[in-house]
DNA sequence: CCGTATCCGTATCGATACTG
DNA sequence: CAGTATCGATACGGATACGG
């Protein structure tokens, strides 16, 4: 596989271009989730996705998991200083869909 | 095909988040190139990949395609102004890919 | 010059079932 | 609760050949 790229943009598609990674990413700036809640955000996605999506994320750096070795099992997950660098990029593609789109905005996240 | 989003991220990735999407996207920002000089750009798409974005860049709106009947064949693209919509995102994306991924450059044009 | 057509392997994604 | 395992469909992407 040819990780080498000609070009910053395209880099940056390759980490962030998944199906649902920029969502994912996008629902953790600046906040910790559980996976139960991050679910619930991504309701399209199946276990399957949001798990390998996640554990791509997690190896590329973007984001950190954190296993609570308790019953019920608990596991969070947040952006590492890597992933929240991001944050620039998320909100200008939530906001150009909000505006170009017409997509209700659930991103701006209602308390 | 479900073409309805949950989030305007979603929806925005949708629309560029193929493999050279971006990439073509974001040479064609403020400019018109014919297809060779595109090709050039992105040497690593074959010609049915570039072929093929294109045309769904050109069905969403993004891009406008013009041939002119000459000889030898001319073709030229640009940005429809919904297109040029997305710079603040490419322009993000070009910005983190060269801050945080080391990645050289072409995309800030030498003349 | 600007593509299209064909073949084909791989990666992505979904559905379903199952588990500690 | 937080996943994994398995199977299968389809989309993505590359190689090559060809055409107006």
């Amino acid at each position: 596989m040819n990780k080498e790229f000609n070009c910053p943009v395209e880099a940056t598609i390759s980490l962030i271009g998944g199906k649902y990674k920029s969502v994912i990413l996008f629902h953790l700036m600046g906040k910790t989730l559980r996976y139960s809640e991050l679910h619930k955000k991504i309701p399209k996605a199946t276990d399957k996705m949001l798990a390998q999506q996640l554990r791509e994320l997690e190896k590329d750096g973007l984001i950190k998991r954190t296993v609570y070795p308790v019953v019920p099992p608990k596991t969070e997950y947040n952006l590492t200083e890597f992933g929240e660098s991001l944050s620039p990029i998320l909100n200008a593609m939530c906001n150009w869909g909000e505006s170009y789109l017409n997509i209700p905005s659930q991103c701006v996240e209602e308390s």
